[in-house]
DNA sequence: GCCGTTTTCGGCCCGACTGTTTTCAGTCG
């Protein structure tokens, strides 16, 4: 059953992730349920195509995976099916699964509505809510029947989740509005935002005050909340207009360290903490470390003892551990990194010295070539390379030889003004004793048929060289990787921007035979970008990683196409974070004159 | 269902809020 289609592992941890969910309302044992999402974001996550690995009869060693999830994987892997999760349908009507994803609305509610009912599916609920027949089942009221129709009608407004970069804005708009409010200590993001994950469901806010009704109070009448979820004396949750949801908590003062870490998350590597605090006998939660007793519990009356720190450094100590910057908390490795003391040094964002990829409005970008190399100038880079976009790609209005040449005149001028003023000590103070120059390249279109969209004796006259492609995403796997081994290849190629060619949440990655692609990456001394346009951040965490593993090098750029866009640098050092990078690796934190070495050797290394 | 230099069986992370409740289960993060 080789011909079978292969599942991506985006496709099998799905499948696995719905059978946890019909298991739960089955009424399953939590800890079964838990075991198949656990074993399918572990499949999600994982480095390997498992469906691929397990076909060619090397399973991978996945945690959470043991005897009875293998097996399943390995029936999908070889037939495309799986006999146990067709029988589980049958079973457990799939409509009845979407209830879940009702706010409010859990596993055990969901059962007894249809057992209780005959309800399974959104729509008689949404009829049985509005007819005032779910307050007929026992433990469910009126109340309870505007709370549903009120998920019902949150589920189906719920917005997309928010970009990185605009979860930021979000927050620093919050945390403006709350300034100021009496007795208000501090106060700062956690979650997935503090983690720099690429996209954001929900927000979390710690804060530190001497009055936590003044801070509840203001912030569940801020101007843009939609509704108040909840609010005690301590937390409470707002819906924010046409935005996400956010959590506020209150910390006691002085003991966030504990606090920081719970509510930074993630969900598996605080589980991790949890278990590694147990093993020594404390109990591990928000508000700090419980000593337990013999049978386990936490010790109460005289006896309880409770330690607390006012920093994650002085929380992770308590573990025997170093701190954990935010975005490597994904339990992907990070614990295990951390007792043997192998965490990595990550790269940040003033260790950037030249960004590789700029636009201008020779071809799509909005400023012109001066002002950003001004711009760039000012920030600080010894470097940055004028890539406009290549004849082919009309709808950026790409550039022709001719034009190439008449912009090169252009940069060349900038340079000598440059010098000029840096001899004569007029240059702007941020600029570094190397000096700064505009770098003359491309953004060299991989065409179609695999050709590339200038001739070599022009691309070799280039400082910096990118290639990346942007038609006939569509091709098979070995028509696209042989486009992509074709840049590689070539001895004037020295960058590949946004190689996976996606935009997050509309565009998938290209179906690139990946490992071929890393591997000739190495070989050649071709880097591969970590493109910083939020929408793109291409490559991802987990490609990134991989890449890091088969030995290439990279760079992290912004693919400016206006001023404000140089900033765009800073969510590529957050997603490279996130992939374990260190400075060493990315090129564009080595010197100018240490790049154009690199890529003027690119024909040596070729042989 | 997974997992193990303290266990191959018996555990499996923790607490706040909500609602319907007279002491707690369900849900969420």
């Amino acid at each position: 059953m080789d011909d079978a289609p292969l599942l991506t592992n985006g496709q099998l941890a799905r499948i696995f992730h719905e059978i946890g969910d019909m298991l739960e309302v089955k009424g399953e044992l939590v800890f079964k349920t838990v075991a198949y999402h656990r074993a399918a974001d572990a499949i999600a996550h994982s480095p390997v195509e498992v469906a691929e690995a397990y076909r060619s009869g090397n399973p991978p060693r996945i945690p959470g995976v043991g005897a009875a999830i293998s097996d399943k994987l390995a029936e999908l892997a070889s037939t495309g099916r799986l006999a146990f999760y067709e029988r589980l349908k049958g079973e457990v009507p799939p409509t009845l699964v979407e209830m879940l994803q009702i706010p409010g609305l859990g596993p055990r509610t969901v059962k007894l509505i249809y057992e209780t009912l005959g309800v399974d599916s959104l729509e008689d609920l949404r009829l049985a809510a509005e007819a005032g027949s779910l307050r007929e089942v026992k433990g469910l009221s009126a109340k309870t029947e505007e709370s549903i129709l009120q998920g019902i009608a949150t589920l189906e407004t719920r917005p997309q989740r928010l970009l990185l970069s605009q979860a930021q804005a979000i927050v620093d708009q919050l945390i403006a509005d709350l300034a100021g409010t009496p007795g208000l200590r501090r106060l700062e993001p956690a979650g997935s935002l503090r983690r720099r994950r690429e996209t954001i469901g929900d927000l979390d806010l710690l804060a530190e005050t001497d009055d936590a009704t003044a801070l509840v109070e203001r912030f569940v009448e801020l101007a843009s909340v939609d509704r108040v979820i909840n609010r005690g004396g301590h937390k409470a949750a707002i819906k924010l207009l046409r935005g996400p949801q956010v959590d506020l908590m209150i910390m006691p003062p002085g003991e966030a360290g504990t606090y920081l870490i719970h509510f930074t998350g993630s969900k598996g590597h605080n589980v991790r903490l949890r278990g590694r605090a147990r093993d020594r006998s404390w109990s591990l939660s928000e508000k700090g470390f419980l000593r337990l007793g013999d049978d386990g519990e936490p010790l109460s009356g005289l006896n309880a003892e409770l330690r607390t720190f006012p920093t994650e450094t002085e929380a992770y100590g308590f573990l025997d551990l170093p701190f954990i910057e935010p975005e490597l908390r994904e339990d992907r490795g990070e614990i295990e990194a951390a007792i043997v003391g192998t965490l990595p040094a990550l790269i940040t964002l003033p260790d950037l010295r030249g960004d590789c990829h700029t636009h201008s409005d020779w071809t799509d970008g909005v400023h012109t070539v001066e002002q950003m190399a001004e711009a760039g100038r000012r920030r600080g880079y010894a470097y940055q390379v004028l890539t406009d976009h290549s004849q082919s790609l009309a709808i950026a209005r790409g550039l022709t030889p001719d034009a190439v040449e008449t912009e090169r005149k252009l940069v060349a001028e900038l340079n000598e003004r440059f010098a000029r003023e840096e001899d004569a000590g007029e240059a702007p103070a941020e600029t570094p004793p190397e000096g700064f120059r505009l770098l003359f390249g491309c953004e060299l279109e991989i065409r179609a048929d695999g050709r590339l969209d200038f001739p070599d004796e022009l691309l070799a006259r280039f400082d910096v060289v990118v290639a990346s492609l942007h038609v006939s995403r569509k091709q098979p796997r070995a028509e696209l990787t042989r486009r992509v081994l074709n840049a590689l290849r070539n001895p004037n190629v020295d960058i590949i921007a946004h190689p996976a060619g996606r935009m997050i949440q509309s565009r998938d990655d290209l179906d690139l035979d990946w490992d071929t692609v890393f591997a000739e990456a190495e070989r050649t001394g071709t880097f591969l970008e970590m493109n910083g346009s939020p929408h793109r951040l291409d490559l991802s965490d987990q490609r990134a990683r991989r890449a890091l593993a088969a030995g290439c090098r990279l760079t992290i750029d912004s693919d400016a196409h206006r001023i404000e866009e140089l900033d765009d640098v800073q969510w590529g050092v957050s997603q490279a974070r996130r992939a374990w990078v260190g400075a060493e690796v990315v090129a564009n934190t080595w010197s100018r004159a240490q790049l154009l070495d690199w890529v003027g050797r690119k024909a040596e290394r070729l042989g």
